[in-house]
DNA sequence: TATTTTAGTTAGTTTTATCTAACTTGTCAA
DNA sequence: TTGACAAGTTAGATAAAACTAACTAAAATA
């Protein structure tokens, strides 16, 4: 029971959120699902659940299906959520395409601190709570992106009628 | 020569760039102050240069300083400068605090795709050249970050004089 | 110059995360 | 009900990246 307080490597994050998203879809989570899902084979499956079970984030009993134990399901959320928020934020600040922006967000959800984080979760917010659907500076941003300029209603001086946070 | 061409990993980006960093402060780079720079034992160092050399990257002779080549010197460029950028981003854009931004940056820098750095570099260059001197929904960012609410001037309807992108 | 201290290296171990090959269990269909 | 095939497991290999302990070279100094 809730062995090692440690952190988890990057791996074993990655076989926990991947363990909760099978989950999600399919209701029951085999190993094979996970090896898919992760593109590695079965026995690097096996191992990972064992070194998740000692930690009380799964359960699997042989040749029976893996379950996520309440502090599993806990810590994976915590995981998912910081792949969304980043993946959020490379499409919608940056632009990004999907599969990238999908990619990044997959590597580097490992390693931000949990004020980085919040940061990022604020600049979101602050970018949907604002009064125009998308704010005039992102818009501005998206074309200075595209075109490497800046769009003309942006130039010194002169602005249009909405305000700009 | 010019051997591997695979991707460096993390472990190995991360000599590199110390190597790099270290050249630029102190003219002459010996095992001990990558050792000290990174927080290993010297063994690891040794060996990592073995495998840095084996790419064609850095030349160590036994007992002797270690140098980047030219090939190495520009990837360790091209590294760093992912790290600053990124730093860049957290610290200006965020407001994470220094020490913060920089452990960030360590971390993610590795994990970026071209796509991803090149659009983060415009989104500063879009900053940087903005009429004021911080743009004005920045700050209101910030403001927001700090307090949880929007600033005043930047409720529904009115704002300042300057423009705002 | 001889000795001591510091720097660098080698050899070998550990941990993590993968893999392959071979074996076991379970299920479904003839 | 019994095989065949799919799923899961075990054992053991490999590779990367770190470590310690023990040794060697170089440098500083007395």
């Amino acid at each position: 029971m809730n062995a090692r307080r440690d952190k988890l490597s990057q791996s074993l994050e990655d076989y926990l959120e991947a363990v909760y998203l099978i989950e999600k879809e399919k209701r029951v989570v085999r190993v094979k699902d996970i090896s898919s899902f992760l593109k590695v084979k079965k026995p690097s499956v096996v191992s990972a659940l064992k070194a998740l079970e000692a930690r009380g984030l799964v359960n699997h009993e042989k040749y029976g299906y893996v379950e996520l134990t309440p502090a599993g399901k806990r810590e994976a959320r915590r995981i998912y959520r910081v792949h969304r928020t980043l993946k959020e934020f490379l499409v919608k600040v940056l632009g990004v395409e999907e599969a990238v922006a999908e990619e990044d967000a997959c590597a580097i959800e490992h390693y931000l601190h949990q004020d980085t984080f919040d940061r990022l979760v604020k600049f979101l917010e602050f970018i949907e709570t604002c009064p125009e659907d998308v704010p005039f500076w992102l818009r501005s941003f998206h074309y200075y992106a595209e075109r490497g300029i800046r769009p003309p209603e942006c130039g010194r001086g002169k602005r249009n009628s909405v305000q700009e946070d």
